[in-house]
DNA sequence: ATCCATACATGCATATGCGCATGTCCCTCA
DNA sequence: TGAGGGACATGCGCATATGCATGTATGGAT
């Protein structure tokens, strides 16, 4: 029902749901046999919602709220160390550093089946689309009830390929690649290259390292990312300076779960033994 | 789950959610399987809830309040003439005064089903025990979101068999026959036969009056009843005096919905043109 | 000590719900 | 105007869940 009125249509709502929309349909179909009203009209390009529907669809999500908070709760008091583990983490920081950390955790607790979701994308948490999530954020506390604990600082720096390093001159134009978010040469690279220009702007950061890898122009990019970069060198435009921190957070009824405790003292030493390739 | 943490026993869950108690013993398994924890130890008088099992009828419980309030608000947005309708009211008055109703009722929408439910109770309007009550009640406002309308006033007084009460003497013992709920003679009676004593007390106003009948003593009751038992009348222990007011009540959601709108005026005037039998 | 009532466990036949495959409608695009 | 795809409808075989009947254990009354 729920389903059905967010998704649009049959396939979307089964699939959301994990069953095939034959089944919704069907569904849908008894319910509204069984309440004697309509619930939807059947349009060509999909199910439209009446009122009734609109207002079950309010209520269930409250009912669905309700049951995340409950899943919430019984997973904070698991104690055991069997099942699923869903975490996120950026992309660029699972290989090096997210990589050694499960491996560790597989060994150490065999029955717990880790799912890593690779995302920048803040995960709902409250929603249980993940577990734990490491995060580059300013602000832990993005949302209520969200715990999180800060676990290193960072900082950002200018990198280009050693060709570019090597015939950049302040005085010439420098030209930029930037991510979407910020599409502006930073201010303390402008008073040191006031000829700089945004050239590139990319969705992608991974992205972004391949075009400063191929000579393309200068990126700021976190310090850690620079430096394992292969073919890149750190460029005295910009100094290093503070950028968002790394944190963990998990919702507060999850937290205490001896999955994700087990996990978090895992995570955080290891990251806090690194902190060198974080900062300058 | 919820049903069975209130019911304590497979056998009264099962029937509070109309289907057998295997049924519910299978489902209970299937979910301790499925999320891998214990909610019910196994006693031999019951099924006894585990912490996580409390949990989960807590949030079930909130659920539970949710999908009322949708059904609640459904019906009242419902204006057709069609489907059931659940009365209640009590036991003594149906047969004379709700029943001419029903069957004007039955008449003029022979799609809707009349369900009625005789007790004294306050089933809960909110439960959607039943749809619309009329209750003798001091205060309609029982509870929060259920809205009332007063119908009619109404008065005690004695009453005796007449064998009783041609050889009733003030100045004598008066042999009292009273209700659980006020075990006591009624003060102005003690005021006009001092020995004035209780000598029977029923849980059943039916008894009461049949307790009356046979001559046993005097009791106070509704004028209505009073005046319509056969081989009744009035004694003048005590003058009529106010009673507790007769109501009509639904909870606010449900009130506009047409089956109920309709059955409130039709039950209102009826009962209000035969005020005169409700009071002196 | 025996019987009986209560409550849960289990085996079996059946009903219900499910997914897959196919059919139909309508809209879009060439 | 005709082909193609998206979305819903329908029929069929199968898995699952349900109900009934029966068996077992426990506690209390006689």
């Amino acid at each position: 029902m729920l389903a059905l009125v967010r998704g649009k249509t049959l396939a979307a709502a089964g699939q959301s749901l994990g069953v095939s929309y034959t089944t919704v349909a069907r569904r849908i179909q008894t319910i509204e046999e069984t309440m004697g009203l309509q619930l939807f009209e059947r349009l060509a390009d999909g199910y439209r919602p009446t009122a009734a529907a609109m207002a079950m669809a309010e209520h269930a999500a409250r009912m669905e709220t309700e049951q995340h908070a409950l899943m919430r709760r019984l997973q904070g008091e698991d104690q055991r160390l069997t099942g699923p583990l869903v975490i996120t983490a950026p992309q660029l920081l699972i290989g090096p550093y997210i990589a050694p950390v499960l491996r560790h955790y597989a060994e150490t607790h065999p029955d717990v089946d880790l799912i890593l979701r690779a995302t920048n994308d803040l995960l709902d948490l409250s929603r249980r689309e993940a577990d734990l999530a490491l995060r580059i954020s300013g602000s832990p506390g993005d949302s209520p009830r969200i715990k999180g604990r800060k676990v290193c600082a960072q900082e950002t720096a200018s990198f280009a390929s050693l060709a570019y390093a090597e015939r950049l001159d302040p005085q010439l134009t420098v030209d930029w690649i930037v991510y979407e978010g910020h599409p502006h040469v930073p201010r303390k690279a402008l008073e040191r290259a006031p000829s700089s220009r945004v050239r590139y702007v990319f969705d992608d950061m991974v992205a972004i390292i391949g075009a400063a890898q191929a000579g393309l122009g200068v990126a700021r990019l976190p310090l850690f990312l620079g430096r394992s970069s292969p073919g890149l060198v750190q460029v005295p435009l910009l100094p290093p300076q503070p950028y968002a921190d790394i944190w963990v957070l998990a919702h507060e009824d999850v937290w205490p779960s001896a999955k994700v405790k087990a996990f978090r003292d895992m995570l955080v030493p290891a990251l806090r033994a690194r902190r060198g390739e974080f900062v300058a």
